[in-house]
DNA sequence: GTTAGGG
DNA sequence: CCCTAAC
């Protein structure tokens, strides 16, 4: 609860700072600071500066304080509404600016940080206190409060990003199944680049045939489990491991799709929703199916048996019928900790030596299991089922949809030479092949050419199947998010490392440092828009050559829409003019294509909109209501810094007057 | 990195 | 929307 919370950090003795802002205008015009000159004018802020301390000091201010909530802009309704939410990140920096203190108790690091740039001038904003702000004069505060709430909370809600985690997955204990059928082709393309299929055509004479036809999936369906069960889920860890598992035969275990025929549809575009919340326009679903469908068509192969999860320790992974006849428990690969958190979807491969080995000295192999990449997500609670489902298959398709390629490890070592007999390799029945292990990697031919990215088609191919949230390419930073962004990348270098090198790195894969790499951290965002303006949003590189030596490509012009402008009149509102930072972390967080100068700019052009006659405006029309409310809002603060201005004034001619 | 303002 | 000065 916010307002308790905000007690509760007084009564823990901490007292955040009372810094109602002060912009920078306020603090003398640039124009008029150019005019004075520089030296004069820091001297003039200085001394502003000190007596700004000066009285603080002895009117020793009281904090603004909604205790009475009457007073508060806030209102109780909103409080209910907060407390709902309860710490949605989106609160956080009206809860900063109306309540002091919150964003500083739930993220000490915002409060060290803004503690840090708060210059000394920062200490002549404690002249005045906290400003309502205008929403507090106008009429409908109530309702417009409680609309920017629900609107936020709806913002926060639909759209997924970055996390370190999988609490989501695990409070919805979802069920995913996808019922898919095989393209034969691709199979075999998956098949052609075993090096079992170079095997067959040489060294005959060992006669060495692999029991890898659990691969031949061929009249399956592929069906994808994630953590229907929580008792077969520990989710203690940030992490989460998903493994593959083969068998050959269809098993009762496997949950029937028809089961979840809702489920099984979902990768037909037909179900696929906006989870943009806010930038929710009409025709960007277009662009999102289409997406999806290609995606979609991509990633239909069969490959899995089914598909479980367990954990990064490999505790768990699922077992199938077993309809081979050997049964003996054989040490799996996956104990080996060399391969621990390595990134590769490498198998928890069961090599089973045949007990009664034929003449022919056949290695029977069994892989037990596929492990794909971890996969992490984080959704809002109010994120549907639906959305979940989602999310989490198209990273997992996005893994398959990329292509993959099998790659085969002996003892620890890569076997790239796929010429090679398994006898000459070393992989032979008479030897021990604990240490045989295959692993699933994403194929960098077979990445689907619109998802190839010109500085890694890995990091495309993941942003672009996740929906990238303003539609640039996913390898901008823009795209992804904090810490994604990073994981990803590690996740990529990792994963072009394995492809590289002829060794694996067992120490690299297996150093902490590591765990996080070997994930794919997925970025669910708003999915991109659609229009023409917002597909050249998405340039291929590869086209427009005749640019790409200049400097840098000019953003697209993306107008704002009627509900952009309403946020953003909000958000100001509540904020006032010269905190862009602010009000694109209150109502623009998400939307990522939108950066603070941009809200800024927009303001200016509201304002000049506003003043101007209907018939010189242009573009798509914004409701009066709105351009009337931007005046209002723009008088408000404008004469706030005014005010601010003429107090500032006012205690530096005090201290000049001082003996 | 933010903000203000001109272009 | 870009650019830059100023902070």
């Amino acid at each position: 609860m916010v307002f308790q919370s905000r007690m509760d950090c007084r009564s823990s003795g901490y007292q955040a700072p009372v810094v109602p802002h002060c912009p920078r205008s306020a603090r003398g015009k640039r124009s008029a600071r150019k005019k004075a000159g520089n030296h004069q004018m820091s001297a003039i802020d200085l001394l502003a500066n000190l007596a700004s301390k000066l009285l603080s000091e002895r009117e020793n201010l009281p904090r603004p304080c909604f205790n009475d909530r009457a007073s508060s802009p806030v209102g109780v309704d909103m409080t209910v509404e907060l407390e709902r939410i309860g710490r949605q990140k989106s609160l956080k920096s009206e809860a900063y600016d109306q309540l002091s203190c919150n964003e500083d108790e739930h993220c000490p690091e915002n409060f060290n940080k803004r503690k840090k740039t708060n210059d000394l001038s920062n200490h002549s904003k404690a002249l005045q206190a906290t400003p309502l702000g205008p929403a507090a004069l106008f009429a409908k505060s109530e309702i417009l409060c409680e609309d920017a709430i629900s609107e936020e909370s709806k913002f926060v809600g639909e759209n997924c990003k970055i996390v370190h985690g999988f609490d989501a997955i695990q409070k919805c204990g979802t069920k995913m199944l996808d019922s898919t059928t095989v393209e034969s082709h691709e199979l075999n393309a998956i098949r052609s680049r075993t090096p079992f299929q170079a095997e067959e055509k040489m060294e005959r004479d060992l006669h060495m045939s692999c029991a890898i036809n659990s691969i031949n999936l061929n009249g399956n369906n592929a069906v994808l489990v994630s953590s229907d069960n929580s008792s077969e889920v520990p989710f203690g860890k940030d992490k989460i491991h998903h493994k593959v598992c083969f068998s050959k035969q269809e098993d009762d275990m496997r949950p029937s799709p028809d089961k979840d025929s809702e489920n099984s549809s979902e990768c037909t575009p037909s179900v696929i929703t906006n989870v943009g919340g806010k930038t929710d326009l009409p025709g960007k679903r277009m662009d999102y199916t289409r997406q999806r469908t290609q995606m979609c068509s991509f990633v239909k192969r069969k490959f899995f048996e089914y598909y479980s999860a367990s954990t990064s320790d490999g505790g768990i992974f699922c077992e199938a019928n077993d309809t081979w006849s050997s049964t003996k428990a054989i040490k799996s690969c996956n104990s080996s900790p060399n391969y621990h958190g390595a990134n590769d979807a490498w198998s928890s491969t069961k090599v089973i030596k045949s007990r009664n080995s034929s003449p022919d000295y056949h290695v029977k192999l069994r892989i037990k299991s596929f492990e794909v990449p971890e996969l992490v997500v984080e959704i809002p609670e109010t994120t549907t089922v639906g959305s979940l489902k989602r999310t989490v298959l198209e990273a997992v398709n996005t893994i398959l949809g990329g292509g993959l390629q099998l790659g085969v490890l002996l003892q620890g070592k890569r076997v790239t030479d796929d010429s090679k007999t398994l006898h000459q390799v070393g992989i032979s029945h008479s030897d021990k092949l604990d240490g045989l292990c295959f692993t699933l990697e994403p194929n960098t031919k077979h990445v689907p050419e619109k998802l190839t990215c010109p500085r890694d088609p890995h990091l495309l191919s993941l942003g672009c199947a996740t929906g990238s949230p303003d539609g640039s390419p996913p390898a901008a930073p823009s795209a992804t998010d904090q810490l994604g962004s990073d994981a990803t990348q590690k996740c990529v270098k990792s994963f072009r490392e394995n492809d590289h090198d002829s060794v694996l790195s067992s120490t690299n894969a297996s150093s902490p440092e590591n765990q996080i790499s070997s994930s794919l951290v997925l970025v669910a965002a708003p999915p991109p828009p659609v229009n023409a303006e917002a597909l050249a949003m998405v340039p291929h590189r590869s086209k427009p050559k005749s640019k790409s030596c200049q400097v840098a490509q000019r953003r697209v012009r993306r107008p704002f829409s009627v509900a952009e402008v309403e946020a953003l009149v909000q958000a100001v509102e509540k904020l006032g003019t010269g905190r862009w930072r602010d009000v694109k972390l209150c109502s623009f967080e998400n939307e990522k294509h939108r950066t603070y100068v941009d809200l800024k700019d927009k303001w200016k052009t509201l304002v000049h909109t506003a003043r101007i006659s209907p018939q010189q405006r242009r573009g798509e029309p914004v409701p009066q209501g709105l351009l009337d409310r931007v005046l209002l809002a723009h008088a408000y603060w404008s004469q706030q810094q005014s005010k601010l201005q003429v107090k500032s004034l006012h205690a530096t001619e005090t201290l000049l007057l001082l003996p």
